[in-house]
DNA sequence: CTGTTAGCGCGTTCAC
DNA sequence: GTGAACGCGCTAACAG
């Protein structure tokens, strides 16, 4: 294959000496602008196709001011949770025009920082936040740019950000009163208070909801831990073995609810037969029929389209009230929940 | 909260009257120019921390005509083998001081497209895509633009092409050999020939292996279809009713493998003890304890890793000459094959 | 060692 | 309707 030296990129000087006009005019037609007589415009047109001339959105940004282009910092995209919220950003992004510029934390405080730094740099118009840490400082030099900021499913310590997150506590209290109404008294709880603030609240809403209903509190049957298999089949195991076992179980996520199942099954007990299960974020394997998990839902899609949404208002239109939205979650009843059974285990 | 209208960004200028130098001096303490005399780089640095200075990028980019940014198409982020993939790429090149701009097609040739045409719109370095359509026309205009490409997990049609793909016929003949030397000789193919260039090798490398080995090919428990629950447990139980059902599955994805098994179970049978199954793709779910699969893997985390490492030294180095690897195939085995039990079933 | 000058490719006045 | 001139923020010659 011989080696053919292409031509540099065409600029619109080169289209408007092609099509014998100014540059000014190239620049209207690439723009729509409408008092253009209609053969200059044709022939602007013909010249763009013959040089196979594409408009730099580089130099269009810098005179602009404006990159159309939203940054959005996810903790982890091979976790389920961030790429379902990617793919959904990215394809109404499209939709409106805007370009997204991906990054995720890998949970670790130097890339989120790094990415802020990069979004910065390049001037997003806008940052969708889903993953934050306790030293915030970086967040802080969004602000100082002017750079609108739009957290969701994670709260910010300021009361004037702009968020959208669902009511963790009110989710877990769906949980605990499904179990109730269904017969049960004696629920585990699997916590993970330390890893985010929203698990923290699941964790506080499900103690509030039991104090509400009057379910006593076992911290025996209390787990405070991640969603790995091997921590939680002992947990379930010794749990299973009291004489005053629980009956079912409460997750904070659907990854956890999964190894309780896994556990109670391999433990000889049939769910929901014996062993009830409520998981938490309705993430897209716990409808899988494998699985088939009861879960409260946290309404990601809409979370996550408002937030896009709403960011966008905030770029295109700089006076906005801080916008700050509290989505309820939603009980979805599937096959690990049933009616207590009788006799104790 | 008071509105406190913020000083627009800082320049390069601003930054050089501050420390009274000129805005070349300012360009140079930025990139780390050497002849600088220690105080005034200190001048300059010290202005630049007042004033919050962060350098334009895209001013950056438009002289240099590089934006150290990569384009990445995907099929569709949400599925956990593009995601995967998305986070390896945005993590080594951070490593490598490029950012990453992903845009995902969700299978559809338009978005794939308009994505082409973004990315040469915003100049990006090079692009790596994992995903293709058979109108490749777009393609067309990279190459046109002189972007470098690179290709992995999906081989376009052109010779010329730089790409790095598994050895998918070798991997279905590690899954035959492996079943054979069980003593298998029964065989149900699960394949998806229409979906990806790279499933319909798997399928002929199946075909050819079982000639080679003088295994049966038996068309009436030859899938061919999606990896929907729905679909395939219809087919399993069909197969599996025959007096002469097979005694083990190979499937074009790990997904179809969980499908299969979870339909093997529900018919009452066990896996491994009267079925053996073998995936392909060892993607993250088949090694949950869950499921366990034995199954192919594809070197993804190398490929995806060599992908962007070869793209850069085509960015960096234009000429080179076109990179073509084929990645050897491994077979994981975990515990859903065994030996074939004497008796039929 | 540092400053001057000239673009990078485009949108935007302001004239005509 | 259209064009000339300017500037967005920065790097890269070329002087000194």
């Amino acid at each position: 294959v011989r080696v053919i030296y292409m031509k540099k990129k065409a600029t619109t000087i080169d289209v408007a000496r092609k099509a014998g006009v100014s540059q000014t005019t190239v620049s209207r037609v690439l723009n729509g602008y409408s008092h253009i007589k209609e053969e200059t415009r044709e022939a602007v047109l013909k010249a763009i196709e013959e040089l196979e001339f594409s408009p730099n959105e580089i130099a269009r940004s810098m005179v602009k001011q404006k990159t159309r282009t939203i940054g959005v910092i996810l903790g982890d995209i091979s976790n389920p949770f961030y790429a379902e919220a990617a793919n959904i950003i990215i394809t109404n992004a499209r939709e409106k025009n805007y370009d997204v510029f991906i990054s995720d934390t890998d949970y670790c405080y130097d890339a989120f920082d790094k990415n802020i730094r990069t979004m910065i740099g390049n001037r997003v118009d806008g940052v969708l936040i889903a993953a934050i840490y306790k030293k915030e400082s970086s967040i802080n030099e969004l602000f100082k740019y002017k750079i609108p900021v739009m957290f969701f499913n994670v709260l910010p310590h300021g009361k004037e950000h702009n968020y959208i997150i669902a009511n963790n506590k009110r989710g877990s209290d769906l949980a605990v009163k499904h179990l109730k109404d269904l017969g049960h008294t004696k629920i585990s709880m699997l916590s993970y208070p330390s890893k985010y603030p929203s698990y923290y609240l699941r964790y506080q809403g499900f103690l509030e909801s039991m104090k509400k209903y009057m379910l006593p509190i076992d911290e025996d049957v209390l787990f405070k831990g991640g969603y790995i298999y091997e921590e939680i089949y002992p947990f379930v195991k010794e749990a299973l073995k009291r004489s005053d076992a629980p009956t079912c179980f409460i997750t904070t996520t659907d990854q956890q609810a999964i190894a309780v199942m896994d556990s109670v099954k391999k433990l000889g007990f049939n769910v929901p037969k014996d062993i009830s299960i409520v998981g938490f974020g309705n993430i897209e394997l716990s409808s899988h029929p494998y699985f088939e998990l009861t879960t409260v839902s946290i309404q990601k899609k809409t979370m996550v389209q408002l937030a896009l949404e709403k960011l966008i208002l905030l770029v295109e239109d700089d006076q906005q009230e801080p916008i700050q939205i509290v989505l309820e979650p939603e009980l979805i009843i599937r096959k690990t929940t049933s009616t207590r059974r009788k006799k104790s285990i």
